[in-house]
DNA sequence: CTTTTCTGTAACCAAATCAGTTTCGAATAA
DNA sequence: TTATTCGAAACTGATTTGGTTACAGAAAAG
């Protein structure tokens, strides 16, 4: 595996989730969907849960279902609560008090990663679940 | 470290070289702008040069220089130098053929992915080394 | 009330990635 | 010829990632 993908996985999960509709699935079902082990997806649906998009209930016929309607659910939450650090670092070497750019360059390049991750998510913000479920259905 | 700084300290290597301006630098000075390794700094920057946007000549009073006006180099530019596979990766698990979302998925993901770079890729490319060694200057 | 099913979480593992380091050959100017 | 510098390979330790096992607790079914 290359690099992280949670946002995928996670966003697979409530596309099948949508899918099923009230519902719901349990763990074991939605591992089958994408292939991994059920507690991996466990993991990634207690971050949703936190993030108030999907309700879990244990117990004999528990299982996961959406909190709110696909269409209240967009790609730019979704990102937020599986990757809340974003996807740009400052690098945290020491500052070098000796060179202006050193001792500039972290506060210049917060900004533009600042922006830079606002662009990212006002696209995602555009797709909802409920978009990428029409989409499924249209082609499957 | 938390994730991928060489974005980060890639622009602060071009912004110190710009600063430094014709004269250059070599990989040991601009080490100690960033409180790193040298051979940290070299790999980088044969990144830079594959990409065009650095010369480096070794030998006696060797070292790097811009290859171009520091107007004319752009985030985005040092973003797909450093980072040529992106910041959002697909899952790479089996496709589930019983499930319409999972065959479905990867495809429909796919193309936000590559939208969803764009977007970063159009605000990186609004920033410029000179804009940034200018900033380093009215603040320095 | 007991049994079964399921979540939630912790602990552990192997593989991958990352930054840092050492080393050395080749290039190049003094 | 000598000193300096890049370029590249190889290795390390720390961290992250996804996968796995294990188990306590919740909750429905009977």
């Amino acid at each position: 595996m290359a690099s992280n993908t949670r946002f995928a996985v996670a966003v697979h999960l409530l596309v099948a989730l949508a899918y099923r509709g009230s519902d719901g699935a349990t763990s074991e079902d939605l591992s089958r969907s994408v292939t991994t082990n059920a507690v991996v997806v466990r993991r990634l649906l207690g971050l949703l849960t936190k993030a108030g998009l999907v309700t879990g209930r244990g117990g004999r016929s528990g299982g996961y279902t959406l909190a709110r309607k696909p269409e209240r659910i967009t790609l730019e939450q979704v990102f937020r609560a599986v990757e809340p650090e974003g996807v740009l670092s400052l690098h945290e070497n020491p500052t070098n008090q000796a060179c202006v750019v050193s001792c500039q360059i972290k506060h210049l390049l917060g900004s533009v990663f600042a922006d830079a991750h606002k662009a990212l998510e006002a696209r995602l913000k555009k797709t909802s679940v409920a978009d990428l479920l029409a989409e499924t259905r249209a082609q499957g």
